[in-house]
DNA sequence: ACTCGATTTCAACGATCGTTGAATGTTAGT
DNA sequence: ACTAACATTCAACGATCGTTGAAATCGAGT
């Protein structure tokens, strides 16, 4: 593995456990188990570093997200997919990463959540990295929802996404507030749940007039 | 005010901005208008002013939440109330709050989003400020869908915790997103839409055996 | 063997970090 | 007027921050 991946990668890990602010170049290169300035030999800033820490998987995960959803739409050759294989579509390909139990992906994850929640970067790195998938998938349940409005479809969008980010973010919340009944790292019990929890969201919401 | 509450308000605005580890004292303390050493007069440490911001508003909120609770349980003397209802009773205090636009608790529900969703924090400090009032909501819940399995309740109730402070971090995401066509300071569109949104959710999921 | 570009090491810069101790000012009770 | 507790100011500590320039090392092509 090339030196730049290795500091992404730990860079990916740190900024996900402490966020952008709590963690210093010297504890990235640290872990990299390279020397300081190399970060500056690789990258331009701390700041690009970090940009590149999100590039680096989005590109991918919009890409199989985007071949869940055509994969859906192509078995409806006729009528529009429900609203739960589309949202399948959306959160699936999350736990099938993870289930390849690859680290690296539950990092990115974490990340993802703390920036989505973030007031200084969430609304515009999101939109940078994933709106025009994200605009793609809302064409879709639009299609799945006929009658719904803008205003409807949005804040259903929204709410999705401030459910999937936590969920997959592995707190350890749910741990605690269940007392072990249920466990964040617990991706069956996720996947059986939330495209079903969410698509009634939808459908309740679209219906509401 | 008092030179502590000032830190404190200080604290708070700019924690919620850029986060814990993105503040330093010594800008707390220039916006607060007093000298540095003043935050460790009055606070042991920065993690100490920053549990204190934390705490202050924590039980102010618990105490609202209740009320509308038990407002709602006294209505329904015989039956249970509504799933609609108590969930109505966790996020109507919310839209409360800041329809009466202080400032001050928008940057505490930042806050409170960012913590959330932070792998650091979020499984200790919500559990240690949030849970016992959590838990007697998710009591209510159980009664209002009887044969509801824990587990289904406890996955719906984070799904809720998800999109509840995303929502209210206020990060501008759905605006950027919708083109303008949503605004994510809209309180009376959230409060239309978020209760029947989530309730719809647990219905589901509690019906699904 | 020599060269040239890509990569890595080493040492350091000024700035800012969290924190502290000692001195100073303020206020209320005697 | 004296005191004692509270509140604030000033100056500074060692540590760490992001970043940089120059020198050393490496590897492929001539």
């Amino acid at each position: 593995m090339t030196t730049r991946d290795r500091i992404l990668d730990a860079a990916e890990a740190l900024f996900a456990q402490e966020g952008y602010a709590g963690v210093s170049v010297r504890q990235i290169m640290s872990q990299a188990g390279a020397d300081v300035s190399l970060a500056y030999y690789h990258f331009k800033s701390k700041r690009d570093l970090f940009d590149q820490v999100m590039l680096r998987r989005a590109e991918h995960l919009n890409d199989i997200r985007l071949e869940a959803l055509e994969a859906v739409e192509k078995r409806h050759p006729d009528d529009a997919p429900t609203v739960e294989e589309i949202i399948g579509a959306f959160t699936n390909p999350l736990l099938d990463l993870l289930a390849s139990d690859h680290e690296e992906w539950k990092h990115y994850f974490r990340l993802v959540a703390q920036i989505n929640n973030s007031p200084e970067w969430g609304g515009e790195l999101m939109t940078r990295y994933f709106d025009p998938l994200v605009r793609r998938f809302i064409e879709a349940l639009r299609k799945a929802l006929p009658g719904c409005s803008d205003e409807d479809l949005y804040w259903s969008y929204h709410f999705l996404s401030g459910a999937l980010t936590l969920t997959f973010a592995e707190t350890g919340r749910i741990d605690n507030l269940s007392g072990g009944a249920c466990r964040s790292s617990d991706m069956a019990s996720i996947g059986e749940r939330m495209p079903t929890f969410l698509a009634a969201g939808f459908r309740t919401l679209a219906a509401c007039k």
